[in-house]
DNA sequence: CGCGCCATAAATCAC
DNA sequence: GCGTGATTTATGGCG
């Protein structure tokens, strides 16, 4: 009986931690970079995981709940799309 | 006056454009919530006495035979459908838990990358 | 044909 | 109370 009670309230969310403010930004980019189609391919989440310092199942997650929460609310997430969408655009015009 | 009313906003250019994944695509029988009007999927979250039970079964075999899914479905007041979808669900999950985390093995044994230095990013 | 695998949606949990 | 990463129910495609 104890058993159950520690995996159904000692499970790995307990200790979650918020991922770094540079993963976040990485997958920020990829994100509205490809707002038309934000499935990034195994091999995309693989180099995501890895330049994140994540696993690729975080990776999928972060993407999961990504697309539903700015669907929900596409309105607010409009400052963040024209922030990530000009960042983009600094960088293209410095050829980084 | 076409388009473009009043040049001092140099905030946002922000086309709604809505692709087709922002579409909702699973609303099944839908549950009104009446203070905020927005209505939402059902989704039931099992007791967890039918959870303990799944387990058990589960830990017994990964796989559920036609008749002992039917067994279990009227024991615990869930739908056969209901009864196959958590095994499957519990099965992907076995396989997230037993994998290694190191799951390298398509890398190359040693890369070129010689130096143990002057790496940043 | 049904069933399992898989990626994913959507709601919800837990910190 | 909210933000956010993780988990839990549930769908649909494909083999």
């Amino acid at each position: 009986a104890v058993m159950i009670l520690r995996s159904r309230f000692l499970d790995a969310r307990r200790k979650r931690r918020n991922f770094s403010k540079t993963a976040t930004e990485v997958l920020n980019e990829y994100f509205y970079s490809h707002l038309s189609n934000p499935y990034p391919s195994e091999e995309a989440k693989e180099e995501l995981a890895r330049k994140c310092g994540i696993s690729v199942s975080q990776v999928s997650n972060w993407f999961g709940n990504k697309r539903i929460r700015y669907k929900k609310n596409i309105g607010k997430a409009q400052e963040e799309a024209n922030l990530y969408a000009s960042k983009l655009a600094n960088q293209a015009a410095q050829g980084v | 006056s076409i388009s473009s009313s009043s040049p001092s906003l140099s905030k946002q250019q922000n086309p709604p454009v809505i692709y087709p994944w922002m579409r909702k695509v699973h609303i099944n029988n839908p549950v009104v919530n009446y203070t905020s009007g927005e209505t939402k999927r059902a989704r039931t979250a099992y007791t967890r006495h039918q959870v303990l039970e799944l387990e058990k079964e589960f830990h017994f075999s990964r796989y559920l035979s036609r008749r002992r899914r039917i067994e279990i479905a009227h024991e615990l007041f869930l739908s056969e459908r209901q009864i196959k979808i958590w095994f499957q669900n519990r099965r992907m999950k076995w396989k997230k838990d037993h994998k290694l985390p190191n799951t390298k093995s398509k890398l190359p044994d040693q890369l070129p990358a010689a130096s143990t230095s002057s790496d940043s990013s």
